[in-house]
RNA sequence: GGACAGGUGGCAGAGUGGUCGAAUGCAGCGGUCUUGAAAACCGCCGAGGGUGCAAGCUCUCCGUGGGUUCGAAUCCCACCCUGUCCGCCA
């Protein structure tokens, strides 16, 4: 969500950045609703002022027994209230219409995002760890899943595309990585450990931005809840409609839980393996922080999904997102991207974004500095700290040997009881 | 799922048709007193919007949305949420 206010100063640079993420410019119509909006409501204020005053005096005339005097009154507003009822309509219904656009438009790129259309132009910023050389041809985890128990025919008999069943170590292997990943955010980067719903009503998904524009992308039971597509939603959703001090900053959250997504739009993407799921897991952080701080927490926080890969001894590049390649909620985004050898590329396992405060302005989350009166929109950020699945996937290529079986990474071991690595039977 | 109770400012909690944006207490802020602190005392203290250079004036908000009324925190309707008890259940 946008401040109008700020459209209204500087409706050029608004355009300029819609027009970078490829939208519309769009402020000429807005700033049109806004000022009709205003006319509205001062002429509607006018008489609403009129009227509470009569109606008071109504009071006080009928208090004193001057029956006379209160019918007089009464007749005023009754003529007052016959033009109300239709500035009321107008008032709401462009209210209403200014609402809508507004809630469907993106948030507009930092000055250092490079303006691009698709990921082709995503700038690549770093890379760490050398990629393994393989004295056998590294195969894809597609292909060496179904011998180590991720048990892709299963996992569709009984729920379709795109769900995977895992079996014996494999199944445990998973677990191990969302424990450890878990364990380093909370221990070793400061996350608070949460247990949060996995089921949310529409204005949590309003507020992180999936709702109105992006509800083909999630599932929604019959009851109308819809399954998280990511703990994003619960965890920043959960300072909604507080006003916090600022000495509560900043608030690091995270969680290890399933992500549900209906990869409407997907079709035929990523159609073999692990890669493209309905349903996986992820560790999150989410942290709400000032304005000032929300740029070196976006720092901090992609180190800590850093740190992740590290500690695996998974090479990847970091890289900085476009403006065309971008989630819409996001001002600034760096993706991490793991080596994928059986593959032969780099592929998205971590996506951190500053959403400055577009997110706090659809929530209503806002804090109070100390000595000042005002309240001030809080900023929100998010990042994989991973994306369990596609570390599974990283891991099982990256670990591979040439037998078919993998080894498991030193860091996973204490959480895998004694496995040191997957074969064939288990 | 059934029955009942309830949703009011940061928190607690009064308020059942008029001068209520809302008593009181706590917390917070400023001050007096004190070497300093505590206590006591005094004062301030919800959010958002319109208009204006400003001072100010004004509007909206008592879970949400409608309605009744000259006037609604207060009455009516619907929905959401919370609590308690019962039922069922991991």
């Amino acid at each position: 969500m946008h401040d109008i206010k700020i459209i209204r100063e500087n409706p050029e640079a608004f355009d300029a950045g819609l027009i970078r993420r490829g939208a519309e410019a769009l402020s000429s119509e807005l700033l049109a609703l806004d000022e009709k909006s205003r006319k509205i409501q001062t002429d509607l204020q006018a008489l609403q002022a009129r009227r509470n005053e009569a109606s008071k005096a109504i009071g006080a005339a009928k208090g004193k027994g001057d029956e006379e005097g209160a019918a007089a009154l009464m007749a005023e507003v009754a003529e007052i209230k016959e033009k109300m009822p239709q500035l009321e309509e107008e008032d709401h219904q462009i209210k209403d219409e200014l609402n809508n656009l507004m809630a469907a438009l993106p948030n507009l790129p930092l000055d250092d995002v490079p303006t691009g259309e698709g990921e082709e132009e995503n700038v690549e910023l770093e890379r760490w760890g050398d990629p393994r050389i393989f004295s056998f041809e590294a195969r894809d985890h597609a292909d060496l899943g179904p011998e180590l128990g991720l048990d892709f025919e299963t996992g569709a008999a009984m729920s379709g595309a795109r769900f995977t069943f895992m079996r014996g170590a494999m199944a445990r292997l998973n677990r191990a990585i969302g424990q450890f990943m878990l364990d380093q955010q909370t221990v070793k980067n400061g996350y608070s450990e949460c247990a949060v719903p996995y089921l949310v009503r529409d204005h949590s998904l309003f507020g992180t931005g999936q709702l109105p524009k992006f509800a083909e992308d999630s599932f929604q039971t019959t009851e109308g809840h819809w399954l998280i597509p990511t703990a994003e939603v619960s965890l920043t959703n959960s300072v909604r409609e507080q006003i916090l001090s600022e000495d509560q900053f900043p608030i690091r959250l995270t969680a290890l839980t399933p992500c549900f997504r209906s990869e409407a739009g997907s079709a035929g993407r990523d159609t073999k393996g692990l890669i493209r799921q309905h349903q996986f897991e992820k560790v999150e952080m989410v942290s709400i922080t000032t304005p000032e701080q929300s740029a070196h927490e976006h720092e901090r926080m992609t180190k800590a999904a850093e740190g992740i890969l590290q500690a695996l001894n998974l090479p990847y590049r970091k890289m900085l997102l476009c403006t065309g390649d971008m989630g819409a909620t996001a001002r600034k985004t760096y993706d991490l991207e793991v080596w994928l050898p059986g593959q032969g590329l780099y592929r998205e396992i971590s996506s951190c974004s500053n959403c400055g405060d577009y997110q706090a302005r659809r929530m209503n989350t806002r804090y109070k500095r100390e000595g000042e009166k005002h309240t001030i929109f809080a900023h929100t950020l998010n990042g994989s700290g991973l994306a369990v699945g596609r570390t599974l996937v990283a891991i099982i290529e990256n670990y591979q040997q040439e037998d078919g079986s993998i080894t498991i990474p030193d860091a996973l071991l204490p959480y895998m009881g004694g496995i040191t690595k997957i074969e064939q039977s288990s």
